[in-house]
DNA sequence: TAAGTAACTTGCATAATACAAGTGTATTAA
DNA sequence: TTAATACACTTGTATTATGCAAGTTACTTA
């Protein structure tokens, strides 16, 4: 009994998020959904070049904590398109602030667009 | 030549914020700053249980990226503090969103402080 | 003098990530 | 009517990061 017991480490919600969220890709993707991209290959496409088996693994990831849904846009061969859930909407306030700071405190790095650092949780979810 | 660059993934703020605090780590440290935990041992006693030689390995970090700075407290032997500089105290706002993101969504954890979620980063820096 | 404390380092095991290549199912081009 | 291309992955293996236990150095306190 009691087995997948997620097992943060500790109680703390920071630490916590990062037990969910805290890793080098997740929030690019969830980054590139902001942006409306909802494939495979979009995320794959973006800048940084995460690696495929990375890719796929995260997705499944975000799919089971809630973050993202899937929804089928084609059946033969059956493929997906990715979405935001409400719960990873919400984590658009947290992209802003490190956004933010880098832009701020990291010289190399290049300027938000403004449409990212005004956008609200509630733009991003598709009501559908 | 042009030795030691940073080498970011791609030039977008996010990314780059993840590339210098986007571990499992980094931010706890920076949390435990928050609560004016200085030292080596005080961060080792937290309820995570950061391993000592990822400790000492992220205190360098986050000193060589501006983040921490450590003053010595004593001198035989050599022992020193770590505080948060201004770039640091500046991460305020991403954990504060990061707790209230879990806190809302993650029903397993626990609730952030108050002074933690109404704190600002001018509250952090130690003027000396 | 012996035990304890604080801040590490070192060595090795395990886990996560990265890179390259391959697979299955289809559509389009020659 | 093959042949090439696209898409969304999986698999295998190398490299890197993390985790754990133990050891080290320089003191302090009993």
């Amino acid at each position: 009994m009691n087995t997948d017991t997620p097992n943060y480490r500790s109680e703390c919600a920071l630490s916590t998020a990062l037990d969910v969220i805290g890793d080098k890709w997740s929030l690019l993707i969830v980054r590139d959904m902001c942006m409306n991209k909802t494939k495979y290959g979009d995320f794959q496409s973006s800048p940084e070049g995460i690696p495929t088996n990375i890719l796929a693994n995260r997705l499944r990831r975000l799919e089971a904590t809630g973050i993202v849904e899937k929804k089928p846009y084609r059946l033969k061969p059956l493929r997906y398109e990715y979405f935001l859930t409400a719960k990873g909407a919400n984590l658009l306030p947290v992209l802003q602030q490190l956004a933010i700071w880098a832009h701020k405190h990291v010289p190399e790095c290049g300027t938000p667009p403004d449409w990212f650092l005004n956008a609200k949780p509630g733009d991003l979810v598709k009501n559908h």
